[in-house]
DNA sequence: GTCTATAGGCAGATAGAC
DNA sequence: GTCTATCTGCCTATAGAC
């Protein structure tokens, strides 16, 4: 009764999963409102109508992204207690990415900061410090309760984190080599065990 | 006597000038023949008698770079002995090219990786490559002469090393701030102290 | 070595029919 | 919402004169 015509699911939608998938593997730069019509079926008129713009589709793309990473978030928070745990599953986010053969949306468009549009600019350093924020949390957790120790402060330790994750994914990419990660991440989460 | 009629100095070079700064600035998919071209008071036509296609300027781009990095590394082996003062002095090569507002060559194209030509593909990976080897031997020697303590293997933790001010820039560009980078940086170094 | 001129293609974007 | 048709502009690349 919602809608009166169910469309492939939501045309929308489905823009935006096709040029994620494109941004994510080639760049911002390096994909084409043709490249996703031709994948969906559809004319390059038609994803004008949903996006008039591209930097409006990049937004929408990074808006879209940063709720679901925010969801991961909360997931991990509500079904893990241990701060080495939640580290553990936050790194894992970024392995399932990277498994898919893809960089982190906002990684890949921080290469490219300088070409975006200033409302992109401002989404992909919102999203860096929305994870900074929830990773500093997690460490004062477990520097309290003593699961984790580190020198400095948990900001500094948890960008320190971050910018680790993301040139890991951005190299092992290079290599085509997901262990390459993988010893990169586990080596991270060592160095703050007590 | 060497040259009838001595260039700019050299175009070639002068063209991979340009050229490096614009892929280092805004990535290699954004940036084109014209704009080097104008920048240089040339036109089209003339870059492409020096680099007949865009990706045998990327190659060259990347040959010029990866040599002119092993000689600073040449240079940082000969200047100094302890290895704890080499490896502040290979960050501080890091830190150089974010104050002029860029990205690491190759960090830039290892965003783009799946956009370029094999023979760039192949440059970007071996660039990796040497610059780990080269902080692996760096880290034995502090780990036999007591400068350094570290878990692992050297290539592990010199990969570990690479990935993290790789990301430290890409992030650090994003926030238009250097510290970001010398915090990162600086983590790095006093983790591995003994 | 550098120029003018131009080919041929693809980019992002819009108008208007259905 | 999606289409066809089209615009304008930029892209990489080449031919041939100087």
């Amino acid at each position: 009764m919602k809608q009166a015509k169910a469309e492939r699911i939501d045309t929308a939608n489905g823009i935006l999963d096709v040029a994620e998938h494109l941004v994510q593997v080639r760049g911002f730069n390096a994909f084409s409102y043709a490249d996703v019509a031709r994948e969906l079926g559809l004319t390059n008129a038609a994803l004008h109508y949903h996006f008039p713009s591209k930097a409006e589709l990049g937004e929408a793309l990074i808006a879209r992204y940063a709720v679901r990473f925010a969801g991961a978030l909360v997931e991990i928070d509500e079904s893990l207690a241990d701060p080495l745990r939640k580290l553990d599953a936050y790194a894992e986010l970024y392995a399932e990415v990277l498994r898919s053969h893809r960089m982190c949306l906002c990684g890949m468009l921080a290469a490219e900061y300088e070409t975006l549009s200033s409302g992109m600019q401002d989404a992909v350093a919102l999203f860096f410090e929305k994870n900074e924020k929830w990773l500093a949390g997690v460490l004062r957790q477990g520097r309290d309760d003593g699961t984790l120790r580190f020198t400095g402060s948990a900001i500094e330790e948890a960008r320190s984190i971050v910018s680790s994750l993301e040139g890991a994914m951005l190299i092992a990419r290079s290599f085509g080599d997901i262990k390459r990660f993988q010893s990169a991440a586990s080596h991270l989460l060592t160095a703050i065990r007590p």
